[in-house]
DNA sequence: GCCGTTTTCGGCCCGACTGTTTTCAGTCG
């Protein structure tokens, strides 16, 4: 069983917090966090890159990591990590995670009172005896308990799907707009870079009477609990559990202040490092020449990047993945837009799991302005009673065409099925059928667990099938709830490049499968994308959102995206004949 | 521990908040 990216990452963390509580520099420290957040943003196996003595291709990885990660596969330990865990228990490092409790801390509570875990320490904290150490007191031991408590509660704080998030902070940047005394609103921080899951949603104002719109914030009925209003801003939690977080700031320095909130941390810092050695100091309050003392202050985003000799970094592209190098050689990719789509190609309808009929989909994607739909419903093993039988799939093929025979409409759609690859790489309709059909999506819906060789050559084998068009979420994760099944993505996209057959963005905010680091790999590897929305109904056609989000955090371009193209040139694309061309 | 349009050694982002402190260390984002 190959150990996942993420196994790794957990690794190096835990190490990097072992060195930290045996009081290494700081540095060494943050080189293990910073290596752990590369080994788990990385789209390709760091365990097959570190055992070919090519992990140092990674940034933040040197030979020191190389090895340790070579160590890690092959034996499942480290041994300097062995070595540390000798001297402190592995669940010190479980206190060290606690919020307001790091390594200093935790290795003082180890030291001072031998205590080694969350429950010992809920202990100690109880009897009042933590008070004795010093530095100490009745505050913190009032924090810890009521930390540790929550620990053990259901709906523990922790990170929430952005199709969750997005739609509250919206609604509430909109009535923050919509009060009198409110000058500028923006949604910022991971909400705005529309990452996978936030944490919390930051809003960022100005505003003319601060405290009276911070008081707006504490008001609104989507606030369970509210903080104290104040000039500088409010805080509050919404029902569903999501904290909120205003800020309002003075209009002159806006763009310093959204660009610091809007983050991500790594960019934040990779941001200052390389302002640093131009001799000038970036914080939220202004860019800082480091001689002389001159602060600047920008009303605008584009002014702070501008000032650092830097393009306008999008928002979803700001998570040091590369970003501020391309900016600073004006190489960023002008990333696609959700009107840059011309149709969705797969989505479902009565005839199998959707809510709503064939002409109901139709009208919805005529009104977001696409001129095409492919209907996707799922094929004859699919189960759950929601199986198409190829009569009923040749009967729908009959409907679209009458459909499409109203030559009024500049709109067509597309007869297509989102057929299952069986485990052998076959699927489950005949060739004549498969080849009557527009368009056809292959998708993995059983036997998940197949070894990752045998699920690689299950997927290429439907790949290279000339009847597939279209693999749909290809690694099958549901976020927060359901690992990727184990495939090589790379294989895969080297397969689907090579058939000229596309790989799907599903925009289901559950899956956004491709993610965005394999999307960039696939794009990379000449992989013609199609951003989709798996819609199961009128209303979740707007998910093409949250799939555009996954395509612009993985720099796809609107050449990239296969459907921003017309029908007839997509089909140029695939390379296939059908019976629109003749 | 990593890294190099100053460097293979000597640096390595910035500020706010908290609680415990009489001036700051630790933690966080």
């Amino acid at each position: 069983m190959p150990m996942r990216n993420a196994e790794i990452a957990a690794a190096m963390e835990e190490l990097g917090t072992l060195y930290e509580l045996d009081g290494a520099v700081r540095y060494r420290v943050l080189a293990y966090r910073e290596a752990a957040r590369v080994i788990a943003q990385s789209p390709v196996s760091v365990e097959d890159l570190a055992v070919a003595g090519r992990a140092t291709e990674l940034p933040g990885i040197g030979a020191t990591l190389q090895e340790k990660i070579v160590a890690l596969v092959e034996t499942g330990e480290i041994p300097s990590a062995a070595k540390l865990k000798q001297k402190f228990p592995a669940s010190l490092v479980e206190v060290t995670r606690l919020p307001g409790v790091g390594a200093k801390t935790a290795r003082r509570l180890y030291d001072e009172l031998e205590i080694t875990s969350l429950a010992e320490l809920r202990e100690a904290a109880a009897a009042e005896r933590v008070r004795g150490v010093k530095g100490l007191g009745e505050k913190f031991e009032a924090r810890v308990i009521a930390a540790i408590d929550r620990l053990g509660e259901e709906g523990a704080p922790g990170r929430v799907l952005l199709s969750k998030v997005l739609p509250a902070a919206e609604e509430l940047a909109e009535a923050l707009r919509d009060h009198p005394a409110s000058e500028r609103v923006t949604v910022a921080g991971s909400a705005r870079r529309m990452t996978e899951t936030c944490k919390d949603i930051d809003l960022i104002a100005t505003a003319t009477d601060p405290t009276a719109l911070a008081t707006a914030l504490t008001a609104h009925p989507l606030a369970a609990q509210a903080g104290t209003a104040g000039e500088s801003g409010a805080r509050i939690v919404t029902f569903s559990g999501i904290s909120v977080d205003l800020r309002i700031v003075p209009p002159d320095a806006y763009g310093n202040l959204l660009q610091h909130f809007t983050g991500s941390a790594g960019h934040n810092i990779e941001l200052r490092e390389r302002a640093v050695k131009a001799g000038l100091s970036v914080s939220e309050h202004g860019i800082t020449e480091l001689d002389g003392g001159d602060v600047a202050r920008y009303a605008s985003e584009a002014e702070v990047y501008g000032r650092l000799g830097l393009d306008y970094i999008e928002p979803e592209l700001r998570e040091g993945n590369g970003e501020i190098a391309a900016a600073a050689a004006g190489e960023l990719p002008k990333l696609v837009e959700v009107d840059d789509l011309r149709g969705d190609l797969h989505c479902h309808t009565t005839l199998s799991d959707g809510r709503n009929s064939l002409t109901e989909m139709a009208a919805a994607a005529r009104g977001r302005g696409y001129s095409y739909l492919a209907v996707t419903d799922h094929s004859a093993s699919h189960g759950f009673g929601d199986h198409v039988t190829p009569a009923a799939l040749w009967e729908r093929i009959e409907e679209v065409a009458a459909y499409n025979a109203d030559s009024k409409r500049r709109f067509r759609l597309l007869a297509g099925s989102e057929v299952n690859i069986a485990t052998d790489g076959s699927l489950d309709y005949d060739d004549d059928l498969l080849e009557a059909l527009d368009w056809v999506v292959a998708s993995v819906h059983t036997s998940f667990r197949l070894s990752g060789k045998e699920m690689t050559k299950r997927v290429i084998a439907a790949i290279e099938n000339p009847r597939v068009d279209c693999v749909g979420h290809l690694t099958g994760r549901l976020i927060g709830r359901r690992e990727p099944y184990d495939i090589d993505v790379e294989a895969v996209a080297e397969a689907a490049a090579a058939n000229r057959t596309l790989v799907e963005i599903n925009g289901n905010p559950n899956r956004r499968d491709l993610s965005e680091r394999h999307a960039r790999l696939a794009a990379e590897a000449g992989v013609s994308i199609c951003v989709n929305t798996d819609a199961h109904g009128v209303d979740t056609l707007g998910n093409i959102v949250y799939g555009i989000a996954t395509a612009r955090r993985a720099w796809l371009t609107k050449r990239d995206v296969a459907n921003t193209r017309s029908w007839r040139e997509l089909l140029k694309l695939r390379g296939r004949q059908t019976s629109l061309l003749r």
